[in-house]
DNA sequence: TCCATTTGACCCCT
DNA sequence: AGGGGTCAAATGGA
């Protein structure tokens, strides 16, 4: 079968930087530094491995709704910890603790620095986190604009939603990578809107019980049927975003229960089938635990806070950032961030989520 | 030729 | 006035 084939050689690392030979983790050294490094190094591959898996697994079970769902949750959950337990590493880094607010400032600095400027007050909510980077998020984003920020070492990187003039959609976020020793290198990402662009779908979605249908609707592929298709809205310029749309709040609502149906559908069928696994365990998962895991994702399609706490890591204007997490719907939309699109004038046939398109 | 990316300039907010 | 955010022309690659 070639989804097996295929789910062979992205476990193995088929296709360039694979799994070393040994296959081992790297020998740990003495020191608590290089163990520290050692543990980041390996996660991080663990990580970036994942998300390779995940692609091809999803790329070869598109389209099979209960196959793809489960893989889409278990391999989303993998990643999920992989990236809580880098975060956490990167937190506890020797070289790279946050500063604290009342530490005192380098020596050499003759001149104290003017305090960070104030946060624009446009009533915009904004949603901020610290990722190991790239990190995968699944949305279209095309990038139009970057900028050096003072004091600062890398510079920013502005992003809005593809879909931004042909759906009116506000989302937006910038990438900063964040000062410091971090190792992995950590980015700030900020979120300001959210995303519009599934808005339109919900009367066109396919029964997701037989077909994987919610993949389908978050699918950058997916128009209404007679609209505009991106190559045809191409060269559409000058009509800006126009800001948050009046019925955001209940479009959205209405397309995150209706993943949630379709996810906890897809997985009680596969539970009271057993048709995905081989269980050498006795799995006692069930629906009813599933679905109060599903429960928990009232925000789908947008990363979820890890913490709420208020020891967690701060960026350089020492704002409290949000580990970044994934719930259970990310699960389906979430997907690499690898190379960015970014041209302003409309294209849309670059970057898309190879979740879901590839 | 098309399209993604870069980057300098401009706008607007603090 | 300074700086963050955005625009859009220029550039380069496929």
């Amino acid at each position: 079968m070639q989804a097996q084939s295929r789910l062979a050689a992205a476990a193995s690392g088929g296709g360039g930087s694979g799994i070393s030979g040994s296959g081992g983790i790297s020998r740990l050294g003495g020191g608590a530094g290089e163990e520290h490094e050692a543990v980041v190094r390996e996660l991080t591959r663990g990580h970036e491995l994942t998300a390779r898996l995940r692609a091809e697994a999803l790329r070869a079970l598109r389209g099979q709704g209960q196959a793809e769902a489960t893989a889409t949750f278990i391999l989303g959950e993998v990643s999920r910890a992989f990236t809580v337990c880098l975060s956490i590493m990167a937190s506890a880094s020797p070289s790279a603790s946050p500063p604290q607010p009342d530490e005192t400032p380098p020596a050499d600095s003759a001149v104290s620095p003017p305090p960070p400027r104030a946060a624009r007050e446009d009533n915009v909510p904004r949603k901020r986190l610290l990722t190991a980077s790239p990190y995968d998020d699944g949305y279209q984003w095309r990038k139009y604009g970057q900028k050096k920020i003072n004091n600062t070492n890398f510079p920013r990187s502005y992003y809005r939603c593809s879909y931004h003039r042909e759906r009116r959609c506000p989302a937006q976020k910038h990438v900063q990578q964040r000062d410091g020793d971090d190792v992995p290198a950590l980015h700030v990402v900020v979120y300001t809107h959210e995303h519009t662009c599934l808005q339109g779908a919900p009367a066109e979605l396919p029964d997701a019980a037989t077909n994987g249908g919610a993949a389908a609707a978050a699918s950058p592929d997916y128009f209404p049927a007679g609209g505009e298709t991106p190559s045809s809205l191409r060269r559409l310029r000058g009509v800006g975003g126009g800001g948050l749309q009046p019925q955001f709040v209940d479009h959205r609502a209405a397309m995150e229960e209706r993943e949630r149906q379709v996810l906890v559908s897809s997985l009680a069928r596969v539970l009271q089938g057993r048709q995905c696994y081989d269980d050498d365990d006795d799995d006692d998962t069930d629906v009813a635990s599933l679905g109060a895991v599903h429960a928990r994702a009232p925000a789908a399609a947008a990363p979820v806070a890890a913490s709420s706490s208020s020891s967690g890591p701060v960026d350089a204007a020492g704002e409290e950032l949000d580990v970044m997490d994934y719930d259970m719907t990310d699960a389906l939309f979430w997907g690499p961030f690898g190379t960015d699109s970014n041209s302003y004038d409309g294209n849309l046939t670059s970057t898309r989520c190879f979740d879901l398109i590839n």
